[in-house]
RNA sequence: GCCCGGGUGGCGGAAUGGUAGACGCAGCGGACUUAAAAUCCGUUGGCCGUAGGCCGUGAGGGUUCGAGUCCCUCCCCGGGCACCA
């Protein structure tokens, strides 16, 4: 046997074998329990796999081999992101078909993953956009359809003008196209959306069901964003001080306009989660595109009217990235109408600004500046009263103190004039005043009242709001999924029927989308033109699915992937879902990993699977990281926004002096130039070796340095695994297991038996709770152990040589799942059959685990002094007495009287004394 | 601003409230070699030293016989959200 790793003699010819016996073919044997471990479904794209990527999918094939070869079922597919926006991008750039480049780069994928010996069941692969797929996916859409879950509506909706396409709001970051950085204007076109505001609930509480990171779910949470509150009904009218009023207050500011009518003129609706603080509304805002501003226009004269307009039209005019700049002033203009607060009756004036969102609550506002940081900024712009209605605690009014101030002149002082205390004080704290029957409570009971009041009044309700939109699904674009809808000559759409599924994507030679908001689709004759469910003449819909869609439901395909007559056979689903294990990056946390809930949950009320939730585990790699060389700018080069150095390629970098580098750690991407392939990592180091790294390097979560040195050090522990292996093949005992419970135990046998058996429950362990790098490390460990015990060992007795079999058999087993080549290449040279994938993974012995000798830390007074070595198990009483006796000890507690003694059997003793 | 993570040797990182620094990288010393690489053996938190001791897990308090670990306050780094009423 091969002394050392030298992975280009066997590690590719393992593969062959591996991919010949077809090892990792899902086996579906009912006598077993399933595991099923996913990794995110990928998007092929052009650049290939990095070391990276890699991240994900080794730890994943690492807990799916152990659970195989711990007798488990194991469903571990891997298939293609292929449909979406990259893709089709990448095609447009590449001026060739998304379809035929989607296949090569899929088959890169798929070469990259067998390299690194990855465990996939390919025969379940497919694609997203292969029609056998999308079918089942446009089946779907109905029934969401069906199930009122799937609607159309004319909607302003993020436009991005590069890429011509409507965009989710989750793909617009501040403003900008997530994907290729531009500002993102508003359109409105007819749209489709998902109502997952329907699940809204269910959604965050399920949560509690699911073993994700608690900052996954905190995500979630937040992005759904529930709040409690009230939502009540404000009347309208046109006078400050009562009917028949005709001006403004004078002390507002809003004088000199005439009312030109003053009749009733409607009511609107506004959501909080402060009504608590309904006594400090001294304003009410709308958002500019309230539909009230309309009917308020018709009662205000012309001026007025026209100043709304303008405003109405800037907003409009505004992107979201200015709308929402931070720090942005606030801006906002009077409506002529003024609001009757339901609490006093007090009128306030009612304003139309556009840091109110028609898009959340009600699109309206009660406005409490003293308690509001956002109204009051408008207040203060706008000069309007700032009213308190708590009672501030000191810890808010100290920092306003002046010099020898008593704080209760300070909160006379805020009580008097709020308007100078900046920044607000929020009222969750103190008691309510200027509130009438409800001064002296606290925020928690001026809510409940005031809910109740308003509920009793019959103005309105307590109320739930989210801040999760309904999910805009239409793309105006070629390279996705069909929506399966034809539309009737007066423009109905219904759905087409199930014999007509799949509704194909069109081969086409022009794909580029229109710059008018059309998909190509509409330009291609004999796809627009179709026949309706009753036979008349239709329009096919053009707009084709986000991405989102055809990733919401893959993992219930791979349970059943072939099936040409449903979806999926639901007996197949019952038994593989719920995926046990899902791997992959944290940025998924709220887009897809949501959406791909969502539709669970509807399947699930259909009927037709039975979990609620499709992810039970879900873990987040890290990053792979590598050292990429940046400069300072020269003179006259301006940096980018949100930069702060000038990237340099590797080539430049060389001939530079090292001063003007500034060398920083940056996640590998083809536009950095700082991908390391694992072609290139294979090539040079070994599959195995680029396993063991991607391990051990950092925790699991954790991102990771990429680093040479680090790869050379895998390289070196596992030559140690093959020197060993080669030290014990000479009295290696194939047949051990029949032989080691009936030998006695002689010279280092029980010593190198509790190593193997520590190591096994550690390996157990680790694997199972994602710990790989302290799995590795347990490894590296074992074979120093190992090899410290065979020290000197020149001919083992029986019961070594038993041990040692067992021990070298163990470490291959355990270390199979992380280096699958060469646990099987040393398999076989110490004469074993088949695959290691096949062997049952060994169980650990805890009584041979067990110490017999154990290290006592003795302290006194919490600092150790010394070490005791004792049996395993002596008593406490004996522990104390050896720890007194201890000339240490003594040394320390001299002069001092022993107040008392502390003993953790097996672990320390500690001396109390003064 | 709010919500999550994190701060431990020269570096990556280990440590159910119980001997801080497992394991690895880098370094240092040695063996092998004509020499080097590779490999192997030893060593490696800092300070003072003969023994031995003192100091050490971002900072400061606290709980405890005992704190990297629990509690409070603060600082720094990374990520997410951000006018959501």
């Amino acid at each position: 046997m091969n002394d050392r790793y030298e992975p280009s003699n066997f590690e590719s010819e393992w593969r062959e074998r591996w991919k010949t016996a077809d090892l990792f073919r899902t086996r579906e044997d009912l006598n077993r329990e399933k595991f099923y471990g996913l990794d995110f479904f990928p998007y092929p794209s052009g650049a290939g796999l990095s070391v990276g990527h890699c991240r994900n999918y080794i730890p994943t094939d690492v807990l799916c081999r152990m659970k195989f070869m711990q007798g488990y079922n194991v469903l571990h597919p891997m298939g293609f992101d292929a449909f979406g926006l990259p893709a089709e991008n990448e095609a447009i750039k590449r001026q060739s078909h998304p379809a035929p480049m989607i296949d090569q780069y899929a088959k890169r994928y798929q070469d990259q993953m067998e390299l690194i010996g990855i465990g996939y069941d390919w025969s379940r692969s497919f694609k997203s956009s292969d029609p056998s797929y999308y079918k089942w996916t446009q089946w779907i859409f109905k029934k969401l359809y069906e199930k009122g879950l799937a609607y159309r509506k004319d909607a302003e909706i993020n436009w991005c003008p590069k890429d011509k396409t409507a965009l989710a709001n989750e793909e617009v970051v501040g403003g900008l196209c997530e994907r290729c950085g531009t500002p993102v204007e508003k359109r409105a076109i007819p749209q489709w959306f998902f109502k997952i505001t329907e699940y809204a609930q269910q959604l965050i509480d399920d949560l509690d069901t699911v073993d994700w990171p608690e900052g996954i779910k905190a995500l979630q949470r937040n992005w759904i964003g529930r709040s409690e509150g009230v939502e009540f009904e404000m009347e309208i009218t046109f006078s400050k001080d009562g009917d028949p009023a005709v001006a403004p207050a004078e002390d507002s500011g809003l004088d000199g306009f005439e009312v030109k009518s003053n009749k009733k003129a409607s009511s609107f609706r506004v959501f909080t989660t402060r009504i608590d603080t309904i006594f400090g509304m001294t304003f009410c805002v709308l958002a500019p595109e309230h539909p009230l501003v309309r009917t308020i226009k018709q009662s205000v004269d012309a001026e007025r009217v026209s100043e709304i307009e303008a405003y109405q039209a800037s907003a409009k005019a505004l992107s979201d990235m200015d709308r929402q700049a931070a720090n942005r002033e606030k801006t906002g203009v009077f409506t002529g109408a003024y609001a009757i607060n339901p609490a006093n009756d007090n009128r306030v004036p009612l304003f139309i600004a556009d840091y109110v969102l028609m898009g959340y609550g009600t699109g309206a506002i009660m406005a409490v500046p003293a308690h509001d940081q956002r109204d009051f900024e408008f207040a203060v712009k706008f000069g309007l009263d700032v009213i308190p209605t708590f009672e501030p605690d000191t810890d808010y009014l100290k920092p306003f103190a002046e010099e020898g101030e008593n704080l209760e002149t300070t909160k006379a002082r805020y009580l008097e004039d709020a308007k100078t205390f900046d920044p607000v004080f929020d009222a969750k704290s103190g008691v309510m005043v200027n509130a009438n029957e409800f001064n002296g409570m606290t925020s928690e009971q001026g809510s409940q009242a005031l809910a109740d009041f308003i509920e009793t009044a019959e103005i309105g309700e307590r109320k739930i709001n989210y801040k999760l939109r309904d999910w805009l699904i239409s793309r105006q674009r070629y390279w996705g999924c069909p929506i399966p809808v034809v539309y009737d000559k007066d423009g109905h759409p219904d759905v087409v029927p199930d014999d007509a599924l799949p509704v194909m994507l069109p081969d086409v030679e022009n794909y580029a989308p229109g710059d008018d908001g059309s998909s190509p689709l509409s330009h291609i004759e004999e796809f627009v033109n179709a026949t309706t469910n009753d036979g008349g003449l239709g329009r096919r819909e053009t707009d084709t699915m986000g991405g989102f869609a055809c990733s919401s439901w893959y993992f219930l395909r791979f349970c059943d992937p072939h099936n040409t007559g449903q979806a999926w056979d639901p007996e197949k689903v019952k038994y593989w879902m719920p995926v046990d294990c899902y791997v992959g990056g944290a940025e998924h946390a709220v887009m897809h990993l949501l959406y791909a809930r969502f539709w669970t949950k509807v399947l699930f009320d259909l009927g037709l699977v039975d979990v609620k939730e499709p992810f039970q585990r879900l873990m987040n790699q890290g990053q792979v990281l590598a050292l990429t060389p940046y400069r300072q700018p020269h003179e006259g080069e301006t940096l980018g926004v949100g930069e702060d150095g000038i990237l340099v390629s590797f080539e430049d970098a060389k001939d530079m002096p090292e001063n003007d580098l500034d060398w920083r750690w940056v996640r590998m991407s083809k536009s950095k130039g700082n991908v390391v392939t694992p072609e290139e990592a294979v090539e040079q180091y070994g599959a195995d070796a680029l396993r063991i790294y991607e391990l051990f390097v950092a925790p699991f979560e954790q991102n990771v340095q990429w680093s040479n040195e680090g790869m050379q050090g895998a390289v070196r522990f596992l030559s140690r695994v093959f020197r060993l292996a080669s030290e014990i093949a000479p009295n290696f005992d194939a047949d051990w297991k029949s032989k080691i419970g009936s030998t006695i135990p002689d010279g280092k046998s029980t010593d190198i038996r509790r190593a193997t058996h520590k190591f096994i429950a550690k390996a157990t362990d680790d694997i199972e709770k994602f710990a790989f790098n302290t799995y590795i490390a347990a490894a590296m460990t074992t074979v120093n152990t190992l090899n410290d015990l065979m020290k000197g060992m020149k001919s083992p007795t029986e019961g070594e040589k038993l041990a040692l079999s067992e021990a070298m058999e163990s470490l291959v087993v355990c270390l199979a799942p992380a280096a699958p080549h060469s646990a099987d290449e040393i398999w076989s040279a110490l004469g074993g059959k088949g695959f290691t994938y096949q062997l049952d993974w060994p169980k650990a012995n805890a009584e041979l685990a067990k110490e017999d000798k154990v290290t006592i830390a003795v302290q006194v007074n919490g600092k150790l002094r010394d070490t005791l070595e004792v049996a395993a198990g002596t008593a406490n009483d004996e522990l104390e007495q050896a720890a007194l006796a201890s000339e240490k000890v003594k040394s320390f507690t001299d002069g001092l009287t022993v107040r008392k003694v502390i003993v953790v059997p097996g672990k320390l003793v500690n001396v109390v004394a003064n």
